[in-house]
RNA sequence: CGGGGCGUGGCGCAGCGGAUUAGCGCGCAUGGUUCGGGACCAUGAGGCCGUGGGUUCAAAUCCCACCGCCCCGACCA
C-alpha cells in the first residue's frame, strides 16, 4: 500500500477526548474513528489489525475442531424470554420494535440462539460433541462506555459454544478452549494471566478469565504472593480474621447524621471491625434479604446473586424506608421482621457489635449475633481486600488492575433446559445438552497491544497482528535513482510475501519517521540518496529499537531474517 | 443516574464585561526553494460559533431549555 494513496490520516496532536494511551494512539494513528459514545469505525489500518487478530483466532478455533458460523445480530423477544434474560438483561440490552410492533433486541450475546439451533440440529448423542463459533458484532448499551474501544457499545466478539453429552465432555471442551485461548493471546503478543472468574449473567458454573495486567483495566485481579492463586475480585475468596468484642447488653446510641461505616466509627472512636454493615437486597416477588458484613468489608454482590438468585439487587432508598422506617444509613437486623438475614461467616458468634437502630440518627451497640438476631445463613460473602489470606496456602493476597480479554465458561444445562435443547442418549434416555460458552473481545486485544507495547511515540505492534509488516520509508522520492530502487525493492519484498506500507510522500523526513513509529509497523527500511551513495541501508526494528545496517545485496534477506525472528518470538 | 469539564473551518485552540469583513497554529490546494527527524516563501479555498427559544437597535459573547462528547463516581448505606 502506498501511504499517499491510503485513507491513513495521522494526527499531529492528541484528540481532545482521548485519555488512555491506547485510545490516543488508535485515534492519532488513524486506526479508528469515533462516531458516537462507544461507537467506532475501524478505518483501514485498524481493520487490518482486527482481521489479523480474527485470523489467528480462526486458526486456533479450527485447530480444536470449532466450526465457524454466523448468527443474526438481531433476535426477537420471545427467544430471550425462554431463558428469562429478556428481563434479566435490563438496560444493557438495546431493544426496538419492528414495523408490526414486535419486540427485538440487538444481541449482546448468543447462548439462546445457539440453544435454539441445537434443539433442532442435535437429536442424538451421535451428533455430539460440537463446537460452534462466530466472529460478530455485539451490542451492549453500557452504563458508561470508556477508554475508546475498550468498553464500547458496539464491539466485535469471537463467541464460541460447546455442546456435550455430559460434564466430562464439557470439561474436555472447556480445556480445549483454555488451550486455544492461551495460544491465541500468546500469538497476539499479549502479556496475560488466567484467573478464576464469576459468571454474572451467564450462570454459576466454573469460569476463568484471560486478563491482561494493565493500569487502565477495569477488572481487579486478586493474586497470591506465594502460590498460583489468581481470581477476579468478583469471584475471589479470601480468609479473614475473626474479631471479638466485649459482650454487653444492647443499647441505643445517638449518632446524628452519621450514616456510613467510616463516619460512625470515627464518631464513636471505634474500629470499623466492630460495625456491622446492613445492605438490603430485593428482587421482584421475592422475600427481601438483609445482608450483613463486618464494617471493614464490602459485600460481594455475586455471592448474593449466586446464592439467592440473579434478580436480587441492592434495594432502592424508597424500598428501605418502607420496610425499615429509617434511612439507609441507620438500618440494621435488630428488632425488625419481614426479611431473611444472611451474614458473612466472619460474624459467626460475634458479640459487642454496632449496627443501625432502624431509627434515623440512631445506632445500637452491644449486638450479640447469637442472642439478639436470627441469622438464616452464614456464608463467605465479603469482597476480598488486599492483605486477606489465600484460601489455598494462607499467604498474603494482593490486588492489581487488569483488562479482561477473554472469558471461558461452563454453562452446564441452564440454557439447554430452559430452551428444551436435549438429545437422545445411548441408553435411550433424553437429556439436556451440556453447554459451554467462550468469548474474546477483538478490539480489546488491539487496544491492549497498544497499552502494553506502546510508548510516547506510538504503538509497536507485535508482528503477528501488525497492519503491515514492513514500512518502506523513501526519502527524496523524486530522485530517479531512489525511485527506481524503491520500486525494485517493493517488488522483491512483495515477492517474499511481505505486507508493505510504502511511504514516498513528498514531505519532510521527520514526518515520515514519526509516522512510522506512531503506526508501530514492526520493521522499517529506509531508502535515501545518501544511503545509496554509501551502500548502507538502515533496517530498524520498532519494538526493540535495534538498528541493522545492510548492503544493497543482502537487504532483502536481512528483512526476511528479522521478520522470522519476530514471529518466532511470539511462538508463531 | 450524581458530580466536574467541554462544544467556534478537517485537527488543536483563542475570542465570550454585547458592536466592523470571527482569529491563530496545524492540515488542505497551487507554484517555487528544500530533503535522514514534524523546513521555508508566495497565493488561495474552507465557518447556520452544538440546537431551539428569549433579552437587545445589535448575540459566538447575556439568560433559559435541550442535545452531544470527555473525565470521576454509582446503590457498600
Amino acid at each position: 500500500m502506498k501511504f499517499d494513496k491510503s485513507l491513513i490520516n495521522t494526527l499531529r496532536e492528541d484528540p481532545r477526548e482521548a485519555e488512555s494511551r491506547s485510545h490516543r494512539i488508535l485515534l492519532r494513528g488513524g486506526f479508528i474513528r469515533q462516531l458516537a459514545s462507544g461507537v467506532h469505525t475501524y478505518l483501514p489500518l485498524g481493520w487490518r489489525v482486527i482481521m489479523r487478530i480474527s485470523n489467528i483466532i480462526r486458526e486456533e478455533l479450527d485447530r480444536i475442531g470449532g466450526q465457524e458460523l454466523l448468527m443474526p445480530a438481531i433476535a426477537p423477544k420471545e427467544i430471550w424470554q425462554e431463558s428469562g434474560r429478556w428481563d434479566e438483561y435490563g438496560d444493557d440490552m438495546f431493544r426496538f420494535r419492528d414495523r408490526k410492533a414486535r419486540y427485538f433486541c440487538l444481541c449482546p450475546t448468543h447462548e439462546e440462539i445457539i440453544a435454539d439451533i441445537a434443539r433442532s440440529a442435535v437429536r442424538s448423542y451421535r451428533d455430539l460433541p460440537q463446537i460452534w463459533y462466530q466472529i460478530q458484532t455485539k451490542f451492549r448499551d453500557e452504563l458508561r462506555p470508556r477508554f475508546g474501544v475498550i468498553r464500547s457499545r458496539q464491539f466485535i466478539m469471537k463467541d464460541s459454544y460447546s455442546l456435550d453429552q455430559d460434564q466430562a465432555g464439557l470439561d474436555h471442551s472447556y480445556e480445549l478452549h483454555r488451550q486455544a485461548y492461551t495460544r491465541i493471546f500468546r500469538r497476539c503478543g499479549i502479556d496475560f494471566e488466567v484467573v478464576e472468574a464469576a459468571g454474572g449473567l451467564m450462570g454459576t458454573g466454573e469460569s476463568q478469565e484471560f486478563i491482561a495486567i494493565a493500569d487502565i483495566g477495569e477488572a481487579q485481579v486478586v493474586s497470591c504472593r506465594n502460590c498460583g492463586y489468581r481470581a477476579n475480585v468478583e469471584a475471589a475468596v479470601g480468609l479473614g480474621e475473626i474479631e471479638s468484642f466485649e459482650d454487653e447488653p444492647i443499647a441505643e446510641i445517638h449518632t446524628p447524621g452519621k450514616k456510613t461505616v467510616v463516619e460512625v466509627s470515627e464518631f464513636l472512636k471505634v474500629s470499623r471491625k466492630s460495625l456491622i454493615k446492613s445492605i438490603l437486597f430485593t428482587a421482584p416477588e421475592r422475600k427481601p434479604i438483609l445482608v450483613l458484613s463486618r464494617g471493614d468489608y464490602d459485600i460481594n454482590e455475586n455471592v448474593i446473586r449466586n446464592s439467592f438468585g440473579f434478580a436480587y439487587r441492592p434495594a432502592s432508598s424508597g424500598e428501605i424506608l418502607k420496610l425499615f422506617g429509617a434511612e439507609a444509613g441507620y438500618i440494621g437486623p435488630y428488632g425488625k421482621e419481614g426479611f431473611e438475614i444472611c451474614a458473612d461467616d466472619l460474624l459467626k458468634n460475634a458479640k459487642g457489635m454496632i449496627t443501625g437502630a432502624n431509627k434515623d440518627d440512631y445506632h445500637v451497640r452491644g449486638l450479640n449475633i447469637d442472642r439478639d438476631i436470627k441469622v438464616g445463613r452464614f456464608i463467605n460473602l465479603r469482597q476480598v481486600k488486599a492483605g486477606d489470606h489465600c484460601p489455598g496456602c494462607r499467604s498474603e493476597l494482593i490486588i492489581k488492575n487488569g483488562l479482561e480479554l477473554g472469558h471461558i465458561f461452563k454453562l452446564g444445562t441452564k440454557y439447554s433446559t430452559a430452551l428444551n435443547a436435549d438429545f437422545l442418549g445411548e441408553n435411550g434416555v433424553r437429556k439436556p445438552i451440556v453447554m459451554g460458552s467462550y468469548g474474546i473481545g477483538l478490539e480489546r486485544i488491539m487496544a491492549c497491544a497498544c497499552e502494553q507495547r506502546g510508548d510516547e511515540r506510538g504503538t509497536a505492534w507485535p508482528i503477528s497482528i501488525a497492519p503491515y509488516e514492513l514500512y518502506l520509508l523513501v526519502l527524496n522520492p523524486a530522485d530517479s535513482e531512489v525511485k527506481a530502487l524503491a520500486e525494485k525493492w517493493a517488488a522483491e519484498l512483495a515477492a517474499r510475501q511481505f505486507t508493505l506500507l510504502i511511504d514516498e510522500r513528498d514531505i519532510s523526513a521527520g514526518i515520515k519517521f514519526n509516522d512510522s513509529e506512531l503506526l508501530g509497523i514492526p520493521i522499517r527500511l529506509t531508502i535515501s540518496p545518501k544511503a545509496i551513495k554509501q551502500g548502507r541501508f538502515d533496517i530498524l526494528v520498532r519494538e526493540s529499537g535495534d538498528l541493522c545496517v545492510a548492503g544493497q545485496n543482502d537487504v532483502i534477506e536481512k528483512c526476511v531474517g528479522i521478520r522470522e525472528t519476530l514471529y518466532r518470538e511470539l511462538n508463531e
